[in-house]
DNA sequence: AATGAATGAGAGTTCATTCAT
DNA sequence: AATGAATGAACTCTCATTCAT
C-alpha cells in the first residue's frame, strides 16, 4: 500500500492542498521535470513534510494515480447510467459525464491524461492491476448491457467494441491537440457536438444492422 | 540547417553509434530527462565531441527528428505501392512495411513515436513544416487513389478514413502495449495476423458496400 | 535587493567565512575566472548551498559589492574627522584609516579595487547609482571643510583637487606594486611615513600660496 | 625566450595575421576570458598550429607581451624628441604620439593598456625585468634632459616628476572611462585639448618657480 | 608543416532527499 | 509533527591542449 498512515490522518483540508498542489506540477511538467520544491511551497508546507507523508517521489506519484483513479471512478464511471441499452445515447451520456468531471477537477482530468506516456517509470505491479481493473471497469461501463442485437450478425461484437473504442479515444485525442492553446471561449461547441454525432451516426450506419 | 558538416564527415559506423545512442536516450526518457552523458557513454564517445557535433542538446534532437523523418520516408512511406486501390490490400502492404522498418531500426520507431507528445519543446519553424508535410504524406500514401466506390454511398469517405485510421492506431497500440517485454521468439505471428485480418474484415463489412 | 533572507540568517562566523572565500577568489581571479567550486570549498559548504544563498554567481558578487561598500563606509569614510580644514593633516587621517582598514580586511580592500575594471559586469542599476554615491561621498570626505584659502588665488581649485587626488592615488598603486609579496615584517615603515610625507610637502609647496 | 624558432619562420603577413588576432581576443577579452579557438579562426590558421608555435596560451600571451614592449618602443618612445627641454611642448609632444599610434595600432594599445590588470597571471621573470626596463625607458624619454631650473629649487625634482606622472596617468584613465562608449564623432577635440593644457598650466604654476 | 577531431577536467546550476533542530 | 538548511550527484556545456593523420 502506498498510502502512508501519518498522511491519512491530516486534516482534509490539507491533504487536499498537497494533493492539487502535485496534481497539478505532475500534470503540467510530467513526472521527471516536477518539482518538489513547487508543490510544497504551493501546498504550503515545508520541505521535509512531503518525504515524511510520502517517502520520495516516486511513491507520491503512485498515490497520486491511485487517488486519481478512485475520483474517476466514483465521480465518473459510477455515475454512468447502464440501464441504457442504445448505444449512441450512452456515449452521449459518457461524454457529458467526461466534460463535467473536467470542469471540476482539471488537475485530476489532466494527470490522468498524462499517465499513458509515463512508461518512463515502473510502477508498482498492483498499481498496474489496478489501473487494469479500472480500464476493465471503464469498458464495463461503457459497453455493458447494450442491446448487442442492434449489431451486425456476422461480425464479433467484442472486437467491434474495441473499434469504437479506438475510434472514440482517436477523436478525442485530435479534439485535444486540435483545441489546444485556443481559449475555450473561441470554441465553438456547437460545432464540435454536431461532428461528434455524425461520428456517432457513422458508426451507427457501419456497425449495426 | 540542422545537419553539421563535421559529423556528417564521421565514418559511417561513427555516426550510427552516435545516432542510435541518442534516439534511444530520447525515445526512453523524453527530451528533458535525456541525459546528454548517458549518449556519449552509450556511443563510446568523448564528452566534449556531442557538442562538438551538434552545438546543444536542442540542436541534436532537431537533427534526430529531421533524421527519422528521412528515413521514415525512403523506407516506409516511398516504397508503399498506391497503384493498390484496394483498401484491404492497401493497409496490408503498409502494415508490413511498418513491421519491417521497426525490426530493422527499433530505435528510430520508438523515437517517432514519442514525438508527438513533446510540446516540450518549440521545434524550428521548417521542421514543423516539414513535419506537417510528412504527415501529409503519409496521409496520401495510406488514403490516395483508393477506390472509394466501395464504402458505402450515404456517409462522408473522410471521416471513414478517420475512422479506420483511429481503429488502426488503437489496434497497434494495443498491440504494442500487449507485446512489450515480450521475448519476439514467444510471440505466436500467426495469430497476430489472424487477428489483424479480422480486424480488417469486420470493418470492410461495416464500412464497404 | 540582492541580499538573501537565508543567508542573512546564517551564524555570523559561517556568514565571514563564505564572504571572505569569495571575496578572495574574486578579488584574486576576477569575475567570470573566479570558480564558485573554490569558494565552497574554501568556505567548508556544500556544493548547492552558495546558490541556495545566492541564487546565482552573478548575485553573489552583485552582494559582495553592496557589502563592501558598507563596510568601506562604515568603516573608513564615516570615521574621516571633516572638522580637520588643514589639507595636509586630513591626508594623514585618511591614510592612516585605510592602512587599518587593509590590516583587518584586506580581502575587502582588495576586492574593492578590482572593481574599477569590471565593465564585463553590468551591474544592477541602483547598485552603479550607490556605487556613484559611494564616490560622491569619498570625494566629500576628502576635499569637503577645507580650507581653500590656502591653495593659490589664480588655479582652477577643482583641478588642483584632482591633481592632488591622481597623484595620491598613483603613489599609493606604486606603494602597492612595491611592496607586493613582501614579508609586512620586512617593511621599514617609517621609511615609507617620511616619503608619504615628503609628498605632501611637495604638493603643500606647490598648491599652496 | 618565448619566441619560437617556428613561429619566426613564418612569413610575415601570416605572423601579423596570428598577432593582430590574438592581440585583439586578449584585449577585448582579458587573458582568461580569451579564447583560442577565435584566435585560430580568425588568423585563418588551423587548431594545432597555435600550440605548435607557442606551446600554450599563458606562452603565446608572453609572447605578445614582448611584442607590444617592441613596438611601442619603436613606434613611440624612440620617437620622442628629447632635444625639448621645456616640460609643457614634451607633453603635448608625447600626447600627440600616443594618439597618432592608438590610430594606427589600436589592438595593440588596447593590449597594453589591459596589462596592468593581469596580476592573475605570474608573467616569466625577465618579462617583469622587461617591463621595468620600459618603463624605465618611458619615464627617460618623458623626463630626461628637462630643464631641471625651471622647477622650485627646494624641492625633489625626481618627486615632482613622480607627482607630475601620476597626475598625467589619472587624467588620462579619467578621460577612458570619461569617453568610454562615446562615438568618435561625438566627442569634442578642442574642448579635450583646452583642458588637457590647463592641467598643464596649473601644474606649470604650481611646480615651476 | 599543418589540420581539426578528440579528450576530459571543470564550469555554473538544479534538485530529490536527509537531518539537525 | 514540522521546518528548511544542507548535501552531493548529476545536469548541459566550454575549452585549452593533444594527437592521429
Amino acid at each position: 500500500m502506498v498510502i502512508t498512515e501519518t498522511f491519512k490522518n491530516l486534516e482534509e483540508s490539507k491533504q487536499q492542498r498537497i494533493l492539487n498542489a502535485a496534481l497539478k506540477e505532475f500534470a503540467e511538467n510530467g513526472y521527471e521535470q516536477a518539482s518538489t520544491n513547487q508543490i510544497v511551497k504551493n501546498a504550503g508546507i515545508g520541505k521535509g513534510m512531503l518525504f515524511y507523508y510520502f517517502k520520495n517521489k516516486k511513491d507520491l506519484y503512485q498515490f497520486l494515480i491511485e487517488y486519481s483513479m478512485n475520483i474517476t471512478m466514483n465521480k465518473f464511471l459510477n455515475l454512468v447510467d447502464t440501464t441504457e441499452t442504445d448505444f449512441i445515447n450512452r456515449m452521449r451520456q459518457v461524454s457529458l459525464l467526461k466534460m463535467k468531471l473536467y470542469a471540476e477537477n482539471p488537475d485530476i482530468m489532466n494527470f490522468m491524461g498524462t499517465l499513458i506516456l509515463s512508461n518512463e517509470l515502473e510502477l508498482a505491479e498492483d498499481l498496474i492491476t489496478r489501473m487494469n481493473e479500472l480500464k476493465k471497469l471503464g469498458n464495463a461501463k461503457l459497453y455493458d448491457n447494450i442491446d448487442t442485437s442492434l449489431f451486425r450478425d456476422e461480425v464479433d461484437v467484442n472486437k467491434v467494441y474495441k473499434l469504437i473504442q479506438w475510434s472514440l479515444e482517436g477523436y478525442q485525442n485530435e479534439l485535444t491537440s486540435r483545441l489546444q492553446g485556443q481559449k475555450m471561449s473561441a470554441i465553438d461547441m456547437d460545432l464540435l457536438w454536431d461532428e461528434f454525432y455524425e461520428y456517432l451516426d457513422i458508426m451507427k450506419v457501419s456497425f449495426y444492422k
